[in-house]
RNA sequence: GCAGGGGUGACAGAGCUUGGCCAAACGUGCAGGGCUUAGGACCCUGUCCCUUUGUGGGUUCGUGGGUUCAAAUCCCACCCCCUGCACCA
């Protein structure tokens, strides 16, 4: 079968019949399914081909179990992903432009116009949308994934930002939405907030946010400021480093005045504060005075070669005792005549108790790692990062820390530095991790926003509601329910809007775009009404506050034409099942939780959430920098929209990673090929009714294989419907035509074959439209009803005789084995009828451990458990019935006696359902 | 550190929720046989160890303990691995 002109086809049949666009119809019970909306600025890989595979095959299922089965798509593009590649394009990047022209000329056979198109990119970002849009329908539509097109948007259409806004003012109303001050990294060029896209390796080499707390030490009528990761050291402060060589200011911070490197001055200006640089003067010129600390005690400055005037506050005040850079220092300045007097009086101070230290866990650490002088600021740097973690995680505060006393270093950290922020002898104070670029060569500073939007998850009731609302969620694989617990837990407070980006305005401070993962919580409704909104003509305007207040809600002014939308509303919501990758639980698919409860009625609340994990690909993650990324119009093209869903279901779990492996994809090709060769001649087998023992076997075996497929299928247990529908029944098929004649095979065959092919469909459509067709199906298969054998073709017995019959096989193989010749005569020896009726009475025995000894008996007794199914079957009919069958396999006479009349010295090892076995 | 997930045969990966039918599915790989001019494909058989005109025995499911007539499965401790930790789609 030439797969590629048959999904072609299909594909372009259901397109033209517009095959899954349902209509309101209060007749059918509606089923409401949604995947999230891929991102546009690419191409899609496997990894959206698994999840929407997935999706695809329960969205069949339902539509095929008779639901009205929406499952609509979108497309995402808020944010600045993309505004970044059209400005990267714009500036030339040879990179980004060289990705696109790949990416475009998968679709484009023209050279030059890929490049136009590409260039096209460059002049505005809504380009890059309007094309990647329409291809990534196609590659989707290429996959025979069953979407309705015609509810398609994206996030940056002018309806959709009404639609949002009415959010915004939804949470704000409820008190959800606040405005705090908080630190994020910026660039000093762009002057704007900077993500780990903007900054020069912040993939490879992330850079965050610190907080230090900065100490007000006096100074005259100034404060010299000092910053620290460890506010919890302030009581064993013994004196002060500057740079000599660095330049400081004085400056006039919110009304005080400041000492701290120049290059601080202006990072502290982002910092929400307000700056006023006075005058500058050398580090040297404070050597050798003295500052007094936040508990004033008075300590002298000395130099620090050590201190980097670029970082932080630029001052660094010394705690020898728990700090080993301070220690080596002072060590060091011991050695300088110039200081050695003023350093000799200085006492290190302990302040933390540690297991396993001196009360100087500095020196301690300082002489086992023999770190002799400030040069070696590898092993200094080490040093400090072992003592900090065992002094903070194993540390409590010493009996010189006054109130302080005992407790854990890790709690009086925080507590100190609010204590003493709270006294006005400290504050916050932020710099970045690491020295960093933005990629428009910039510096990137940590900034404080004064003004920043938040969410916040922890503001009355939301939590309660929202608890409430996963505690009746449907979540599949079931385990990770209780990893949404531990994340609503956590949620507190998160920015929901930037400065820049595609996306929706917030409606009442539009300075500021509604944030990517914010703007994307609630839309599965607005797939409800989207269509019936731009049938009505409404224009966007039109779509008020008050508009979807009344849609969604119910609430205020009824017009007819809203009440036509919400109509549509009420038809579909809630949301029946959410199918994503389990990367999302912890954003994407917790905020849509939290945003229902916060903007719907409870009976909109979301009914289930089913999750994948991802793909990789050889045995490898996927990465643009790898190069191995395998992209979906890819897989469309070499490997075929059907074999690739059934790969993806059949090969892995939802709850484990899919490896795609192109030898295992060709394996898997062969199979499916042996299943079409299989339905070629069933399709067009026509039989009449034949009843004999192959017969009742392989209807029974199609009817308990559907039935088991079936109840995959509704438990979401995927892999384990594609084993059962494809692997296990393909092989009951092969094993029913290995032992039956023309008229069985024509009678089964036409009784089977079209339930089959719909057992199927869901998995490999394509090819179950083009089998559907030929076995005189009628209309698409992808709407027939779900295959159902009547219950009649269960036997019981049937299976057993057939399950009997292969284990004498096996067993009689077992022999022939051992007795390694080439056999002329096998004697197959049935067990005698009194054996039996002590058999039956042994397993009928209430446990094993009451039956006694006897070769019988420890043999049912080591498989009691197993012997509780054993149905008896006449064995010697079965076996007679299949005696030209059985010689044919073992190629040799076969000959049946039965225990009682038989000769045969090893009749004694006759036992009911393993006949003895005799080969000469 | 906090939170979540996981450690099973050559590989990959089920099973563990509801302990016995588990030497442990399906599949790869490997070996032997058939088919073939040959290779591929296809079919059959085997694939922890020992033993055998038989369906028997032994040792296994990260490590060490425990519960039980019985544990890959339940409990405890330990070791190791992966993921997330917020403005980023």
């Amino acid at each position: 079968m030439d797969f590629k002109s048959v999904e072609k086809k299909w594909q372009d049949a259901w397109a033209k019949q517009k095959a899954f666009e349902p209509k309101t119809d209060a007749s059918k019970e509606k089923f409401f399914f949604t995947v999230p909306y891929p991102y546009v600025s690419g191409s899609l890989h496997v990894g959206h081909g698994r999840t929407y595979a997935v999706g695809d095959v329960v969205a069949r299922f339902k539509r095929m179990q008779g639901f009205n089965v929406l499952w609509p798509m979108a497309f995402h593009i808020t944010g600045t992903p993309v505004l970044a590649v059209s400005s990267k394009i714009a500036e030339g990047d040879a990179a980004t432009i060289q990705l696109h022209t790949d990416y475009v000329s998968v679709y484009e056979s023209d050279r030059k116009k890929a490049e136009s198109i590409v260039a096209s990119f460059g002049k505005d970002p809504w380009n890059i949308v309007n094309y990647y849009s329409k291809k990534l329908v196609h590659d989707f539509w290429r996959m025979g994934f069953s979407l309705d097109l015609s509810r398609q948007f994206t996030t940056g259409d002018k309806e959709y930002n009404k639609f949002v806004e009415w959010q915004f003012y939804t949470f704000k109303e409820k008190g959800y939405l606040k405005q705090a001050a908080y630190p994020l990294l910026y660039c000093v060029k762009d002057r704007n907030a900077v993500g780990e896209d903007d900054i020069k390796d912040g993939d490879s080499n992330p850079v965050d946010v610190q907080r230090f707390t900065g100490f007000k030490f006096a100074f005259g009528d100034a404060f010299l400021v000092s910053s620290t990761l460890r506010p919890d050291t302030v009581y064993g402060i013994t004196n002060m480093f500057v740079r000599p060589d660095a330049t400081y200011v004085r400056a006039e911070v919110d009304g005080e005045t400041f000492i701290v490197s120049e290059s601080f001055s202006k990072k502290l200006a982002l910092q929400n504060h307000a700056v006023n640089v006075m005058q500058s003067f050398s580090g040297k010129d404070l050597l050798g005075k003295t500052c007094i600390t936040p508990l004033g005690q008075t300590v002298p400055i000395l130099p620090g070669a050590f201190v980097d005037a670029d970082h932080a506050t630029g001052l660094v005040h010394s705690v020898p005792a728990h700090a080993p850079f301070d220690w080596v220092a002072l060590e060091v300045l011991k050695k300088d005549d110039a200081w050695k007097k003023t350093v000799e009086k200085i006492r290190p101070v302990s302040v933390i108790d540690v297991d396993g230290f001196s009360s100087f866990p500095a020196k301690d650490l300082v002489e086992k790692m023999k770190i002799a002088n400030l040069k070696e600021k590898g092993k200094l740097d080490k040093a400090t990062a072992e003592l900090y973690k065992k002094e903070f995680y194993e540390g409590r505060m010493a009996q010189n820390t006054g109130r302080f006393a005992g407790v854990k270093a890790s709690e009086a950290k925080d507590q100190i530095a609010d204590w003493l922020k709270k006294e006005g002898k400290a504050l916050d104070v932020f710099e970045a991790s690491r020295p960093a670029e933005c990629r428009c060569g910039g510096q990137v500073v940590a900034a404080v926003l004064s003004d920043q939007w938040f969410l916040d998850y922890n503001a009355p009731g939301w939590k309660e509601k929202s608890r409430a609302a996963l505690e009746r969620l449907r979540v599949h694989p079931e385990n990770y329910k209780k990893q949404f617990q531990d994340v609503f837990d956590w949620l507190d407070k998160r920015p929901c809007a930037r400065r820049r980006g595609l996306g929706t305005q917030l409606p009442f401070n539009n300075e500021w775009i509604i944030e990517s993962l914010s703007d994307s919580t609630i839309y599965m409704a607005f797939y409800t009404v989207i269509k019936k909104i731009r049938e009505l003509g409404f224009k966007p305007q039109d779509l008020s506050k008050e508009f979807f207040d009344y849609v969604f809600l119910g609430k205020g002014k009824k017009t007819e034409a809203a009440e036509k939308v919400r109509q549509e509303f009420l038809y579909w919501y809630p949301n029946d099942q959410r199918h994503t990758a389990i990367a999302h639980i912890a954003n994407h698919l917790s905020f849509f939780v939290f945003a229902h409860t916060a903007c719907f009625q409870e009976e909109h609340w979301p009914n289930a959430i089913t999750l994948n994990e991802l793909v990789v690909a050889e045995g490898t993650k996927m990465s643009k920098s790898k190069g191995n990324v395998v992209s979906l119009n890819d897989i469309a093209e070499k490997t075929g929209a059907d074999l690739f869903r059934l790969y993806a279901i059949s090969t892995a779990d939802l709850g484990a990673t899919l490896d795609f492996r192109r030898n295992d994809v060709e394996t898997l090709g062969r199979r499916l090929s042996k299943l079409y060769a299989v339905w070629d001649e069933f399709s067009v087998l026509k039989g009449k009714p034949v009843d004999s023992p192959i017969v009742r076997w392989a209807r029974s075996k199609f009817y308990r294989l559907t039935q088991q497929s079936t109840q995959h299928l509704e438990a979401m247990a995927l892999r384990d419907y594609a084993q059962t529908a494809f692997f296990e029944l393909l092989n009951a098929m092969e094993h029913f035509l290995s032992r039956a004649n023309e008229a069985e095979k024509a009678y089964v065959a036409s009784q089977v074959v079209r339930p089959w092919i719909s057992l199927l469909a869901p998995v490999i459509p394509h090819a179950a439209e083009e089998y559907w067709q030929k076995s005189g199906g009628k209309g698409f298969v992808s709407h027939a009803a779900w295959p159902k054998p009547p219950e009649a073709w269960s036997d019981l017995s049937a299976e057993a005789e057939e399950d009997f019959l292969l284990n004498t096989v096996s067993d009689v193989r077992t022999v022939l084995k051992l007795v390694k010749k080439k056999p002329e005569k096998i004697t197959v020896i049935f067990a005698s009828k009194s054996k039996e009726k002590r058999f039956m009475d042994l397993i009928g025995f209430p446990s094993p451990e009451k039956i006694g000894e006897g070769v019988m008996e420890s043999y049912v007794k080591k498989r009691f458990y197993e012997l509780q199914r054993f149905k008896r079957v006449d064995e010697a009919r079965v076996l007679g019935a299949a005696q030209s069958f059985l010689e044919s396999q073992f190629g040799a006479a076969l000959v049946f006696e039965e225990e009682s009349k038989s000769q045969n010295p090893r009749k004694e090892k006759a036992l009911p359902g393993k006949p003895a076995i005799f080969v000469e």
